[in-house]
Parts: structure tokens; sequence; C-alpha cells
DNA sequence: GAGTATACTGAACGGGCGTTCTGCTGTCAA
DNA sequence: TTGACAGCAGAACGCCCGTTCAGTATACTC
């Protein structure tokens, strides 16, 4: 992900921060300045690179600060800000990654979702992490990754349907915990596999 | 605080989606195109009366695209997404309404910040209203009001200290109640103003 | 009736800014 | 040693875009 020459990792980085600082994309003469590069031409060119790489977005061909930073930029890196799209409902179905938000976008302080990579967000159904403090309706956020340890919180694909539980392994088999004071915990053998989504790493709840 | 001439709110709200939804400011005549205003001046006058309201900010004088919403813009009307400052702990002194941000925002959809007028989010100390699944680390996000409901979560000043507790008033006292099975209230007496600071509308946990 | 705020049209100026072209210097693998 | 890629310089073109100046029209207040 991360394997861009080192001086277009610089230009990103220089954008990506004036972006999310001043709130207006730079001119490639500003990111010229900046960077001590006199040409606009050199500017240009990385930019050229980093949108054909995917890192940035140019809508709009010939417009005055015309640069987007696209979900691989901003799930990246030591980006100070994450926009944490919102894919739907924990009980509902397969979450798909896609560069549109659904339902709109938690955006929040890069120090506050711990991690690297893509993350998520899901809306909670059901009671069954109620003594973790996560209620029906409350929103997990979750960073994507296949593995997990134990005691962590994961997003879980049980029977194509997606819950969040506690995740033990033990011996040849996988638990599935929930947070609840009667709800049983689900065994996963070896045969199924247990589709891990993600990991939970934020929650919010709207009152 | 929304006293707008009629069609300066339209100028606002047509700058507010643009950059909302595609990410960098418009020009003046992107907006005169929206509206039907076929010169410039005509926009300009509206950038103007609406910069010198405080409705919109323009850093840098004479740059393209060089727009930007105010906190006031943010905090207002129908916008689909939300900047909320994070002012501090909640057991630390008085919260103030700032311009810029301390420690971060998180940007919410409009629709998961119930009511409108100015919010802030503040880090709960304390296990004070652990039962309502709020544990300490969390971070509240706080409508500004001076009043309140029966019921409400609320931030309080209590002896120069915020608290997050649930609002009852009782005859010419008001109790604060924590939602803890050992913790007791606390009453404020009619002399004693119970400084409420807003009411807490939405929560957010990192692991 | 004068003054002020709102809401524009139309035109022009001048710098901002993306684009394009040519050409240069390296490094590294084939 | 030929080629591809990274990383520039320098210059020129031309539209984009904020700014400014000069008016016009309506509505409201004093």
């Amino acid at each position: 992900m991360d394997d861009l020459p080192p001086r277009q990792a610089e230009v990103l980085e220089c954008i990506r921060r004036i972006i999310v600082t001043r709130g207006i994309p730079p001119t490639y003469r500003e990111v010229g300045d900046e960077l001590g590069i006199s040409s606009t031409n050199g500017v240009a060119d990385h930019v050229k690179a980093l949108v054909e790489k995917g890192y940035l977005r140019k809508p709009m061909r010939g417009v005055a600060r015309g640069l987007q930073l696209t979900a691989k930029t901003t799930s990246m890196g030591d980006s100070p800000t994450l926009d944490v799209p919102i894919l739907g409902n924990v009980a509902a179905g397969v979450p798909i990654m896609a560069d549109e938000n659904l339902d709109g976008c938690l955006h929040l302080g890069r120090d506050m979702v711990p991690g690297k990579g893509p993350s998520f967000a899901l809306r909670v159904r059901g009671e069954s992490m109620i003594e973790e403090g996560i209620h029906d309706g409350d929103y997990v956020i979750v960073r994507q990754q296949q593995t997990a340890r134990n005691g962590d919180m994961v997003v879980a694909l049980v029977d194509d349907e997606a819950t969040v539980k506690f995740f033990f392994k033990e011996g040849k088999r996988i638990r599935l915990q929930p947070a609840h004071p009667t709800m049983a915990p689900i065994f996963v053998g070896a045969d199924q596999r247990a589709a891990i989504q993600g990991k939970v790493v934020a929650v919010f709840r709207k009152y």
C-alpha cells in the first residue's frame, strides 16, 4: 500500500497536510514552494503519478485547487483525520468496502481510531454486547482485518450474517462470546471458516 | 442566528452544499450558475455580506476557491455534516466554545447529532454513568443549552467542575443523578444555580 | 424625499493556476 | 548500452477567477 517512491510520498503527505489543516487544497506552486520544486511541472509529474496510483483524485481537469484525497489516502499513514464510511447494519448481510458512503461518514481524529488500514462503521442490532456498554442502535467502528487475537471484539460473518462478538480461539474451534448475561456463545468449528471482517476499535452512540 | 436575507441564505446553503458534497469550495461563477446570477459581482456581494456576518471565512484574499465555512455555519441549519470540536475532559474545568479545535474534531452526519445549535465534545472521567454504557475515557457529544428537561443527560457545572449526570427537577431543587449502583445523587438548591452546559446527544468510545 | 440594505447586470483588469512542451540528470535492471 | 522510471528546470499558453468600477431597481425606514 505504502510503496511510493520517497519524493512522491512527500508530495502526497504535503498535499494531505494542507487539505487537512487549511481546509482547501493547495496549488501546484504552493506544493512546490514547500518542497523546493521550482517548476510546476515537477509537481504535476508527481500528482499525475499519484492519481494513476489511486492516491489522489482530480474530478475536474484544469480547475484551480482541484485535488482531492481518495479513501486510499485518508485511511493510510499518519493522517490526523480519518473518514470512516458507515456501511449498514451489523445484522444485515455482508458489509462491502466501497468508495462511496452509504449512510454518511464518521470523521474522526486519527488518534481516536487506533491502528492502520481501512476502517468502516456498522450499526449494531440487538443487545448481545450490553455488558460492554454497547446498546442496540450503537455504531461500531471496525478496522478491516481477517484475523483476530483472543479477547478482541470482532465483527464476524456467521451464516452470512454479521455479528459483533468477543473472539476466542480454543484449540481447533473458535468461540464467539457475547457480552450478555443470558446469551450463549457461538462456536465455529475448524471446517466452517469464521469470516472475520474486522476488529471493533471504537463505538458511537446517538441519543 | 439564522436571520439572513433569503437570497443570502440561498447563497450560503449553495456554498455549503458544494463544499460538503464535492470536497472543494466553489468559484463565484459556479455559485452564480446554480442560482441564476450571471454577474460574479452579484455573488461577491453576497459573499461579502456573509463574511461580515461571520458565516463564511476568506483566509487568503484573491485566491481561487478560497471560501471556508465557519463554526457558525457548520453548526447550523440542515447541514448534512457537522464538525464537533473536542474541548477537553468533562472533569476538568469550564468548557469554552472556541473556533479552533483543541483535541481534534468529530465529523458526524447531521442526522447523527439530534437537534440544532452549537455542539462540542468532552471526555468522560470516572464511572458515574457506567449503567448507561458510558465508561471512563468515553467521549460525550454535547449540544450547548442552558436548560434541561427531566430525564435528560446533561453536562452540568458543580463547584466549577463539569460532570455528566441525569437531570431531574424536584420542586425547588435539582437532582443530578449518576447511573452507578453505589453513587449518590447530587442535589443543587434553588440558591446555587446549576449551570447546565448542555445536553448529551451522543457518545463515542475508543478501544 | 433622503438614506440604507438587498439584489442584481455588465464589463474589464490582472494575477492565479493547470497544462503542455522541451530538455536535463540521475539510478537501476535487462 | 539501451531503455524505463524518478525527479526535476524553464518557459510559454490560455483559461480561470477574484476584484473592482459603474450602474440599475426595489423595498424599507426615518
